[in-house]
DNA sequence: CTGAAAGCGCTTACAG
DNA sequence: CTGAAAGCGCTTACAG
């Protein structure tokens, strides 16, 4: 069996320094000099540290949890780690517990109920205080199972119901696709929305359509088509877009990865962008500014969407009443929608954030 | 304070069973029937069975790793997890982990020593029973250290001297890079090696230059550049090398998100792929078939590099010797090297691998 | 102010 | 075969 790495116990350091493991951890666990005082002389406050700090003595994070029935474990359940705007919400989310002292453990569902719920036994099985979920369905079922259970969580990216949730404001975000999309004349678009249970791409469609109606734009319902959020998934739904006439002039794939995919589809028709059909995305990934054709895009604020769950969560655990959190996205002009040519007329960059 | 989730305890299910908490332990860590015979009746120990199943008992694994000294967790260091290619070999680490009862931590070190340092602390501190490292430098000097402390690791994606590893073979990756150019005529190749202290890029680079060497071709020092292994690190690399003349006839980004960024830099330039540049990625990341032009890359086995890892660590842990292990690549040809229409006519479908 | 003691939830040598 | 007891490494009410 392995051999374990030697850490050293309070009573070690205690030993060392001549007093019993009560003070050694009354000390170390005293926040200032000020408050360690009202537990031993400021020599042995010092011995103490020095024999602490010389053996590295870390605490053991199982003799603590158990003894104080708090783990500072943290569950986190996303679609898939793999995608990028994920992986990013989740860096956001490992970074702000790690500051607040909490370990996450993450694991994917895959979207499949099965999975999902077996991946929050597991977690739960750890012991985790409370949960984030990155991959809630809009029916919110599971999670109501999860809620009655007592376990606390926060959703993060989509939301549901009215669980706590951190998201990025998608219908506006939506909004500011469909006016951009109307103040370049585009008079037919057409919308790749995602997986019908994910409410990111179903309020993003909702409001570029909000937006397009309100110009006179109408959206009729063939005009949207789900798909998964990635690039073969904007590939196939592009292709059922393409195969039907007329052509729109304008398509938004409400996700970055999806919209590569029908960049794919487009050239294979020998369509050109933005010329023949304007390309809009959604999260500015960091892929978005470096395409072959830049592409237009909302920017969200995915790393700040996974920092504000967490700290969502911990304010939960303490027994804060939250409020659903929408993040306020920008959108990002570049030439899959404005030519090289007729941005440099209008004096827009192409690559940075403009409303 | 958040109140936690009730777990039954072996006390509760000893109470109701009327037997100690001993026999209910022994019968539950009981493995087979037969074993579990050994400490109580048939009769018994279905009660016991029923009665941790209607509790929906789960041991405590703070209480279970403090008297066992085994905790069951692994941790794991990533340049970034944003990285698809990091994500997916994490994605098998932690599918391969939870198959065998251990749980995952994961994290970003961004490749800075610093955060390395501090995550690998933090990790420690957890009591991790082992560690893997994907973000190994190739000098090995802080992994050095942390052998020297007693704690067991392996290397994934890159290796790094003789530490325990699992890669993909990168050399013959690349060779077979190097073969393909020759095989479709390109006598002046570019190499975007990466950063310079990672293996990976390494590794590609000097099989590919191997490979070329061996047909004839010689890549003079100036044709390789290194930089970041995304797109933006790819369009960098890819002006230096276009900004010289005369111009490559060809470009191997030893991964695909630069690949990406070179397509951005070719077209920028109005060059066609792969007419006046043939271009060439690494890893067949998903994007790499979907992309306007299909990019023609090496497979690599990621999901198998992270499974194979997580149990390569475990055989450590349980005292074997392992050898460092390359899993093979293979080469899949796309249009970025081989137009729609030659490929049409040598019978390659452009999607499908082939070696 | 500070020490001795209890106890978190387990597993497992030790007795009987 | 099975129970009682010790003990993993902590924290913290309880005494003094």
């Amino acid at each position: 069996m392995g051999r374990r790495t030697p850490h050293a116990t309070l009573q070690m350091i205690a030993d060392e320094t001549g007093v019993t493991p009560s003070t050694v951890s009354r000390v170390l666990n005293s926040a200032s000099e000020a408050s360690a005082r009202r537990w031993a002389s400021a020599e042995t406050i010092n011995r103490i540290r020095a024999a602490a700090a010389s053996h590295g003595y870390t605490p053991n994070p199982q003799a603590v949890g158990l003894r104080t029935q708090r783990s500072r474990l943290i569950g986190v359940i996303v679609p898939r780690l793999q995608d990028y705007v994920l992986a990013t919400i989740y860096e956001g989310i490992d970074e702000a517990a790690t500051e607040k002292g909490f370990a996450t453990f993450v694991t994917n569902s895959l979207d499949d109920p099965q999975k999902r719920a077996r991946a929050t036994e597991t977690l739960l099985s750890r012991r985790v205080e409370g949960m984030i979920f990155g991959d809630a369905q809009f029916d919110g079922e599971f999670l109501q199972g999860v809620a009655e259970r007592g376990m606390k969580f926060v959703l993060v990216s989509r939301r549901a119901r009215d669980f706590p949730s951190v998201t990025c404001d998608d219908h506006l975000g939506g909004r500011l696709v469909g006016e951009h999309l109307v103040s370049i004349g585009r008079r037919d678009v057409a919308i790749l929305a995602g997986e019908p249970y994910a409410s990111t791409g179903l309020d993003r469609t909702r409001g570029a359509i909000d937006a397009l109606r309100e110009a006179g734009v109408d959206v009729p319902p063939h005009r949207v088509v789900h798909g998964r959020f990635d690039a073969q998934g904007g590939r196939e739904a592009a292709e059922r877009i393409l195969d039907s006439r007329p052509l729109p002039d304008a398509i938004f794939a409400a996700n970055d990865f999806a919209a590569i995919g029908v960049m794919g589809a487009l050239r294979d028709r020998k369509l050109s962008i933005p010329d023949d059909v304007a390309l809009v995305g959604y999260n500015d990934t960091a892929l978005a500014a470096e395409l072959p054709t830049p592409l237009t895009t909302v920017r969200s604020p995915m790393h700040e969407i996974g920092r504000r769950g967490l700290e969502m969560l911990l304010d939960l655990l303490q027994g804060a009443e939250v409020e659903p959190l929408r993040l306020p996205p920008t959108l990002v002009v570049r030439e899959s929608t404005v030519s090289a040519e007729a941005s440099r007329s209008t004096g827009t960059d192409g690559s940075g954030p403009s409303v």
